[in-house]
RNA sequence: CGCGGAGUAGAGCAGUUGGUAGCUCGUCGGGCUCAUAACCCGGAGGCCGCAGGUUCAAGUCCUGUCUCCGCAACCA
């Protein structure tokens, strides 16, 4: 018999940069989403990739002295690259697409051919901002202060020959399909998009572009590259073998089961998307999801801010397991969650040490100490434990229940809710007292058989979360590849009754969290340090001054005879100078951070003497120490300007 | 009046179709000793942002209002 199909996606990422937790958070949701489908029996594809086309990482390429594809090469497949953070997050997907692909790229073409040929694709001209030495389009709304983003210059009006997609002429069957059915998923998505963008009208959307190169080439069209959209959202057909023979299985596996997407792209999957297919005559995917964002402390993560949170730092430190668990746990996917890392570290210990880890500790440890690791094989139930048993065994039904609507965070809270349970009930029924007589030993193991047998039942339900994990705790309780199937998750029982454990470590050992804090904010620190640019200088005057006004400036040469710091003040040094006029001149400079006083007595140094005294802390300040000021690593550098010894006090610079 | 989201115990959150307000952490007290100083029980602590309205009944529906946040053509 032909199993049933599950095609699930996330988004294709834009390797402009490392990826960080974001994007991680969706790519864990999706692969449990894939591992959970692949348990129930389901035949299932799971695709993600990179979107690697584009200005930006033209740009960024150019920056780094690189060409476009290796640039995007080292970030995809490089150390530490999209691959290997997948590799280590155990994200089990099936397919990996990169919009370079030769195959994707000729069934781009071809697409976009086909939509022009049917007259969905036109040509007209693209009106924008232009910012000539940048080469870059900008529309209204990205000009920061009317100007240029990137560079801070000058923008102008400027037009450009492109390609458009009919968006409009879908308008209607696209607001249809949002308002009529439950395509997009949670529903509040559905009132921002067309109130947003549907009501106010549709306008057709920009396909094409002339200003730069990186990207699909129109191939009737030289000059011309295929902008964004049409060869980003194919990706979900052609990695399925759509106008390519490289790849296969569109018959099988579209139209795709759900998209999950981050809240930013809804718009593209639930309006653009559907209306290329429409134009294209194909079946539309059956739903697409909106998940929330991680933010930090109430802001969105961003490079600027400097709270952009790496995955492979807490998957490190923490366990990747453990990480994927608490992204699925704490947050509800539909919407915005506050990462902490307090929060993570409670996650764990709670629930995965506390609860889930200390169970099977426990358990496996007065298996081993009261019978020796196997149990035998005579029961003697009670009515004690009928209440446990009832919610086990009716426990996957509630999982499934959750996990068919990507409620992660209520699916998991119902096996916890077990495994808190099966702690009450040891207490309830106190192994430990029953261990004390020969006659208790029936018992005994009766209580030990359904601790294991709700470990096994919860255990089987934590595998898409916890693959690995999950693999060690089976062993532990001795459980058998037959019994850690969906099927049997469904009644009690399962295990064999003379089931042998074997204790070994923690599977999830307590984190000291004040420990773990201090280390990861001192490696997070070093980590943003790392990431400015190793030297900076001042961005050179545009206004140009002239001879002179130069001239009227007085340089000369100083000696420096005494040198202090200045009472209550942490800035300020106080020189006394040998300026070649026979009276001494004080001067103050806010440099204590960088000298201490008395490195700098006898050094020979530049000022300008003919400012305005000028008064600080109460002393008189009779010009400026000449210094040199740069960057280093966002750190403020300053070395004094020194001079030649021989050189005598008061000899004039010009 | 651009669009959307959020405001619930000290903190972080859940509350599906309106019917006695819950969870985690923290805190206070008790129990147990098998276990990863963990587990179990109990207490204290909330006019569910504010003001109106519908209803026998509203955190939940409606109207208004205040505050915070996100989005506004490509950062999940």
């Amino acid at each position: 018999m032909e199993k049933k199909t599950f095609y699930i996606t996330t988004p294709i990422y834009y390797p402009s940069d490392k990826l960080h937790i974001g994007h991680t958070y969706c790519t864990v949701a999706t692969d449990t989403m894939a591992r959970y489908k692949r348990l129930t029996g389901y035949d299932v594809c799971f695709l993600t990739g990179t979107d690697e086309y584009g200005q930006k990482i033209e740009n960024k390429a150019k920056e780094a002295g690189v060409t476009p594809q290796q640039f995007v090469d080292n970030i995809v497949e490089g150390e530490k690259g999209i691959l290997d953070l997948w590799k280590l997050m155990n994200i089990s997907n099936d397919r990996f697409i990169r919009t370079t692909d030769d195959y994707h790229v000729e069934a781009v073409q071809k697409i976009f051919r086909k939509m022009y040929e049917k007259g969905d694709i036109y040509k007209g001209s693209y009106k924008g901002k232009y910012c000539t030495p940048c080469e870059s389009f900008w529309t209204e709304s990205q000009l920061v202060d009317g100007k240029c983003p990137d560079c801070g210059r000058e923008v102008v009006d400027a037009e450009e020959e492109a390609y458009f997609f009919r968006l409009s002429k879908y308008a209607e069957r696209v607001q249809r399909l949002l308002e009529d059915t439950d395509f997009l998923q949670p529903a509040s998505r559905v009132n921002e998009m067309v109130n947003n963008f549907i009501k106010p009208g549709l306008e057709d959307l920009c396909v094409s572009r002339t200003s730069f190169t990186w990207g699909v080439p129109v191939d009737f069209d030289p000059g011309h590259v295929v902008y964004v959209w049409v060869d980003a959202l194919f990706n979900y057909t052609t990695a399925l073998g759509l106008l390519n023979d490289k790849r296969d299985g569109y018959d099988k596996y579209w139209p795709a089961d759900v998209h999950f997407v981050g809240k930013e792209i809804v718009r593209f999957h639930s309006i653009i998307w559907p209306a290329m297919l429409m134009s294209m005559e194909m079946p539309l995917p059956k739903q697409v999801y909106g998940h929330g964002w991680l933010v930090m402390d109430g802001g969105k993560m961003s490079k600027s801010k400097g709270n952009v949170v790496d995955p492979y730092i807490l998957a490190e430190m923490f366990g990747v397991d453990a990480l994927r668990f608490f992204l699925l746990r704490t947050f509800p996917f539909g919407s915005d969650g506050n990462f902490s890392n307090e929060l993570l570290i409670s996650a764990i210990n709670t629930d995965l040490a506390n609860d889930l880890g200390n169970l099977v500790s426990r358990t496996t440890a007065m298996v081993e100490k009261y019978f020796g690791g196997t149990l035998p094989a005579e029961r003697e139930a009670a009515e004690l434990d009928n209440e446990l048993l009832g919610m086990v065994a009716s426990l996957r039904e509630r999982y499934e229940a959750q996990m068919e609507k990507y409620q992660f965070q209520n699916a998991l809270e119902e096996i916890f809710k077990c495994i808190q349970r099966a702690n009450k009930y040891i207490d309830e029924t106190a192994p430990w007292v029953l261990a004390k007589s020969e006659e208790g030993k029936t018992r005994l193991a009766t209580v030990m058989y359904n601790l294991l047998e709700t470990v096994r039942i919860c255990t089987i339900l934590l595998t898409p979360f916890m693959p690995e994990s999950c693999g060690k705790i089976f062993a532990q309780i001795g459980a058998e590849e037959a019994v850690q199937t969906w099927d049997s998750a469904a009644a009690f029982g399962g295990l064999s009754a003379t089931a042998t454990v074997h204790k070994g470590d923690a599977v999830f050992p307590r984190i000291d969290a004040e420990k773990a804090l201090a280390e990861l904010s001192a490696l997070q620190e070093a980590q943003k340090k790392a990431a400015l640019p190793a030297l900076e200088i001042e961005p050179y005057a545009e206004e140009k001054v002239d001879f002179e006004t130069f001239c009227k400036s007085d340089f000369r040469v100083v000696k420096v005879k005494a040198c202090e710091n200045v009472k209550k003040s942490d800035k300020l040094l106080k020189f006394t100078l040998d300026d070649g006029t026979g009276t001494d001149r004080q001067i103050l400079s806010g440099i204590a951070k960088y000298y201490k006083p008395e490195e700098l007595v006898g050094k020979t140094l530049v000022a300008i003497v003919n400012l305005p005294p000028r008064k600080m802390m109460g002393q008189e300040s009779c010009g400026m120490l000449i210094s040199a000021v740069h960057k280093e690593q966002g750190e403020e550098k300053l070395n004094l300007l020194m001079v030649d010894d021989k050189i005598p006090a008061g000899a004039k610079l010009c």
